[in-house]
RNA sequence: GGGCUCGUAGCUCAGCUGGAUAGAGCACCUCCCUUCUAAGGAGGCGGUCACAGGUUCGAAUCCUGUCGGGCUCACCA
């Protein structure tokens, strides 16, 4: 079905042909601003290239020829070389019926047989818990998978887990020799906790070794490799990786804790993964690439039979993918990870990355390296990058301490909603579980709103003294909305179910609440294709300003006629079902009272 | 130094492929709860869109340069 601006695109054409006899590609709309009348305008400057003359005249004559030829189009006006185009209820009332029982409205289902798209996002460490930077990130991975889902194409959710390396040995180290056989069910803390603060211990005692030895008299430099844990934890590292039974298992174990911990985390953040990929398990795959690019020529050994990729004629420089003690480097693995994946998933076309911007010549360096080994899915590679999320303080730092932790900031959120909520005092009849779910939604609204409406380039300053706003542009105010709306649903009898016929005499604000409600399936497209959550969220604020503009004008269930009702009840419906759907792109619950 | 990126109201941010008098929220000031939930609404105050050139009917948007912030140019991940 072709939409308003399609029809008019096609009528204008037909317009300049028939009164200038020119042909043109295309023409450009946009909505017509409020303080003019009209619904739509056609920008005629563009359109002087072709034709000569006083863009007033010309405006006024196309503008003749829409209300003569096009039934939607019942008047117009010219405002120097604007032509406002004025569209009739009818038009706006027939899209209305049409969409008004569809609640997957906007949301594309993809067809069973069509290419997917593969995110990833989240990708930690295991020696240390969550913190606000991995937050920002699964929130835009999930809701980026959302949005591409949402859009028609079908997605995979991966995350690739640095389960190996010498992070992990550090705190393995510290537990051993540190620790007194703590568990998380021995302490009760999370898993994640408790080996991260065996990640700091190590930290300290590093330090600690380090002073002792610079006070002997020991460079600082010199001191740092010398230090005895440090050349413990590297002991331990070459022992994993030489198979050792007992290290093995230490790991098995300790991993098991932190992913433990893990998933908790990302149960109470609503973020989820169709499959994992653990570095233990691909770092060996890269290495069966990197000898079969040696072969076909796209890499070269060094003397020090270290293997590069030369990059200098693409702009970039010459790039290292195997040590010259033949162990793999992080490039080596994503090489290894990415073919896997294409191997795993065969219906996979393209790949999106969720990592900071601090990783940009990485990746840029990776899809050029897979482009030459040949895979035709590398040209679908798009990195999601995004800013850092700063404190006021400057960069987060966990030897400082001044690391915002996950699972402290939902919790804090969840108490000031509690807080906020109390004084409002709106929630009698609750039980305290009921209570305390809608806490957590509507902190967890307030917290993934606020990051997600963020354009993802752009860095995050987090002032933890100030909280989070719960008024004015913010998820709790959207959720307030979508609470109002059912609240008058759960109030209203009257059958909003037949056609609202065509004389029906619409109110401006049920007009613009309708033109709004139009562009929700265009804002998904552009969402997916731009990888914005921030498009969403920002249209689905806009949308609710303008039901709340509406609301406060008119009386919904006190309307005059059972007609003006029923549609007034059938629209704030859709309104609340289009605030579902779009915050469930976001990932965020909407409360059905709050 | 090279590359990428950001700079819009006191603060936090919108502003789609160039379009009309640059928009919201917070903060500050006025009003509006006997009315479907006031986490709301109506209005006021607040701007040299970092700066300077250029492209054109028209620039916050595109190009060049300057200044300022961030990231990056490892046999770390």
């Amino acid at each position: 079905a072709m939409n308003l601006q399609e029809t008019l695109t096609d009528y204008v054409k037909q317009a300049i042909k028939s009164i200038f006899n020119v042909e043109l590609d295309s023409v450009e709309f946009q909505a017509t601003r409020k303080e003019f009348a009209g619904d739509i305008t056609l920008v005629v400057f563009p359109l002087l290239r072709f034709i000569k003359g006083n863009p007033v005249i010309i405006g006024e004559q196309i503008g003749q020829y829409l209300q003569d030829n096009v039934e939607d189009v019942i008047g117009f006006n010219v405002v120097k070389g604007f032509l406002n185009i004025e569209i009739s209820n009818s038009h706006y009332l027939d899209f209305f019926n049409k969409i008004k029982k569809d609640t997957t409205f906007g949301l594309v289902v993809p067809k069973q047989d069509d290419k997917a798209v593969l995110v990833e996002y989240s990708s930690p460490n295991t020696n240390k818990p969550l913190h606000l930077g991995h937050v920002r990130n699964n929130l835009l991975g999930y809701s980026v998978s959302e949005i591409i889902k949402a859009s028609g194409k079908k997605v995979y959710k991966t995350q690739i887990i640095n389960d190996r390396g010498i992070h992990i040995c550090k705190s393995m180290l510290a537990w051993e020799k540190f620790g007194n056989g703590e568990t998380p069910a021995s302490t009760g803390l999370k898993g994640d906790k408790l080996v991260g603060n065996y990640y700091v211990k190590f930290d300290q005692e590093y330090k600690k070794e380090i002073n002792e030895l610079v006070a002997s008299g020991q460079a600082e430099e010199e001191a740092k490799k010398q230090a005895p844990v440090i050349i413990e934890a590297q002991q331990m590292l070459q022992k994993w990786e030489a198979g050792d039974l007992e290290t093995v298992a230490l790991w098995e174990k300790m991993n098991g804790w932190v992913y433990e911990g893990f998933a908790e985390t990302y149960k109470n953040l609503g973020v989820d993964f169709d499959k994992l990929y653990f570095e233990s398990q691909t770092y060996l795959l890269g290495k069966e690439f990197v000898a079969e690019g040696l072969r076909t020529g796209v890499f070269y050994k060094k003397e020090d039979s270290s293997v590069w990729c030369d990059l200098t004629a693409d702009g970039l420089d010459e790039k290292i993918v195997l040590r010259s003690d033949g162990t793999a480097v992080y490039m080596t693995q994503d090489i290894g990870t990415a073919i896997q994946r294409a191997k795993d998933f065969p219906d996979v076309s393209g790949m999106v990355y969720t990592v900071g911007n601090e990783q940009e010549y990485h990746f840029k360096v990776l899809f050029l390296i897979i482009q030459k080994l040949g895979f035709e899915w590398a040209k679908n590679l798009y990195h999601l990058s995004y800013g850092m999320v700063d404190l006021p303080s400057g960069k987060m730092k966990s030897r400082e301490g001044t690391v915002v932790d996950a699972d402290d900031l939902i919790d804090e959120m969840a108490e000031t909603a509690e807080q906020i909520s109390v004084e409002l005092g709106k929630l009698e009849g609750y039980s305290d579980s009921e209570k305390k779910e809608l806490y957590q939604s509507i902190g967890l609204g307030a917290l993934k709103y606020y990051i997600l409406k963020v354009d993802p380039r752009k860095r995050i300053l987090f002032d933890p003294k100030e909280s989070i706003d719960f008024q004015g542009n913010t998820g709790p105010f959207i959720q307030y909305t979508y609470a109002r709306i059912q609240a008058i649903l759960r109030k209203a009898k009257t059958d909003e179910s037949g056609l609202f016929d065509v004389q029906y005499e619409l109110h401006e604000k049920e007009k613009e609440l309708l033109k709004q409600v139009q562009l929700f399936p265009e804002v998904i497209q552009n969402a997916a294709v731009n990888y914005s959550p921030a498009l969403i969220a920002n249209y689905t604020y806009d949308l609710v300003k303008e039901f709340n503009s509406f609301y406060q004008n008119v009386s919904i269930l006190g309307a005059d006629t059972e007609d003006e009702k029923a549609f007034r009840i059938a629209l704030s419906k859709t309104v609340a079902s289009i605030i579902k759907n779009a915050f469930g792109l976001l990932g965020i619950d909407v409360p059905e009272r709050m």
